[in-house]
DNA sequence: CGACCATTTGATATGGATCAAGCGATGTGG
DNA sequence: CCACATCGCTTGATCCATATCAAATGGTCG
């Protein structure tokens, strides 16, 4: 795992965020997006902290980013990865429950938290799709759990088959993040991670154009290796 | 970890569930009680099955209940344990997400699902309470990812202080689950589990009166063992 | 008492971590 | 345009925490 020792960067958000009108969603389609200011962070740049207090919520535009949270010692557990049209940094408490970080250049839309809460308040449906939001994390999370007891070679064929089932271009797809985040997702080292791809490589189940770029030559067996 | 070849016994919910009115809420002070049918499990019992129809949310009364999913090997992880006063089957899909069942004898109350939302449909406070409880069970899933990246000594510690925060008794409790649950819970075998727990009893940092019963005898100890 | 099940303890094996070095791509300054 | 630092990734050698296999112990209930 990565042992960290943060830096931190704070944020600050001007007055273009503009109030939500009732009527409007939060759909997929993005109704609500031409309300959100757009932002753009550095690689690595923190987008907030962990505890940090939770006014505003994100969806990814452009690059990806990780939310992680730390043990004291540094070792690191990255949540979640955000691609563009993910939303992320959505909380019912006041604070952060984790720490959110661009992972290369990214752009994002802003809301303010106040803004959306206010329009549930009013709208049953948006209400909904708030809470549907956070039980597809709830999901996602307690898959992740299940990824955590696989064997590292598991967990990397699963996370393959997320990412390309994630990422646009199908079978052959870039991967946005370096291995330490994957390693640090998978909870595995930076060199089982590299190893394992490379025994993917060798056995023709995978491609690899560039490190970063992955191309599926045997799904059925990536699939057969994830062990459900 | 277990491998299961699973049982699976039904349940069906008489017509007892009662439909809720309005102005009821959620809280923990129970207003919802009076409207949930009572039922009780037997030990082992399955409640609901992994992706079955969510018809209805649960809340313990005596005893507790186990949520888990398995891989297509058997492999189980248990995504959470709920004691008298938790919430559990909540879904916002048509489906549960993880399987239940009673670890020892259990007795909850069931509310018909359809009842809650449409509460919620019409009494805002209800619907931020059934956010909020997603929400409760999304960071309670994302603390449990990085539990599994910790060593062992820190799971078996950080598993101890949590259960001495929601067991009656302070510094002394009985745990409900067996060994095998605990090792399902925490990633490990359950050979590593009993060998931590008397490695803990060794150092004198907790005491066994029996092998379910846990006095806590050095609690700065056992946090500082946590890695936080 | 005796059977059964949960738990502990012991001996050994192993998957992944750790430590260490090499390699290729990218960029920078001379 | 080239020497060379840097960074991300891969590969190799060894170690170790935890899994696995096996057996003993202890508590519970008929």
């Amino acid at each position: 795992m990565t042992k960290l020792t943060s830096a931190r960067t704070a944020h600050h958000l001007d007055e273009r965020v503009a109030p939500v009108p009732p009527g409007a969603n939060l759909s997929t389609a993005g109704v609500l997006d031409p309300m959100g200011a757009s932002m753009t962070f550095a690689r690595n740049e923190e987008i907030y902290g962990e505890a940090e207090p939770a006014d505003f919520v994100y969806k990814v535009v452009r690059g990806a980013v990780r939310t992680y949270k730390v043990l004291n010692d540094g070792r690191r557990q990255i949540g979640a990865f955000y691609l563009p049209g993910d939303m992320f940094g959505l909380e019912v408490g006041e604070v952060h429950a984790s720490s959110a970080e661009a992972i290369g250049e990214v752009s994002v839309l802003v809301f303010k938290r106040s803004a959306v809460t206010a329009l549930a308040a009013r709208d049953t449906e948006v209400a909904r799709q708030l809470w549907d939001t956070t039980a597809r994390e709830l999901r996602r999370a307690q898959d992740h759990m299940l990824l955590l007891i696989k064997t590292a070679r598991e967990r990397v064929a699963s996370f393959l088959l997320d990412m390309a089932s994630r990422c646009p271009g199908g079978s052959e797809f870039e991967l946005p993040m370096s291995r330490q985040d994957m390693a640090d997702f998978l909870g595995l080292t930076i060199e089982t991670v590299s190893r394992t791809i490379t025994q993917l490589e060798n056995a023709q189940v995978i491609a690899l154009p560039t490190s970063r770029r992955i191309a599926l030559r045997n799904r059925a067996m990536l699939s057969r290796l994830t062990a459900s």
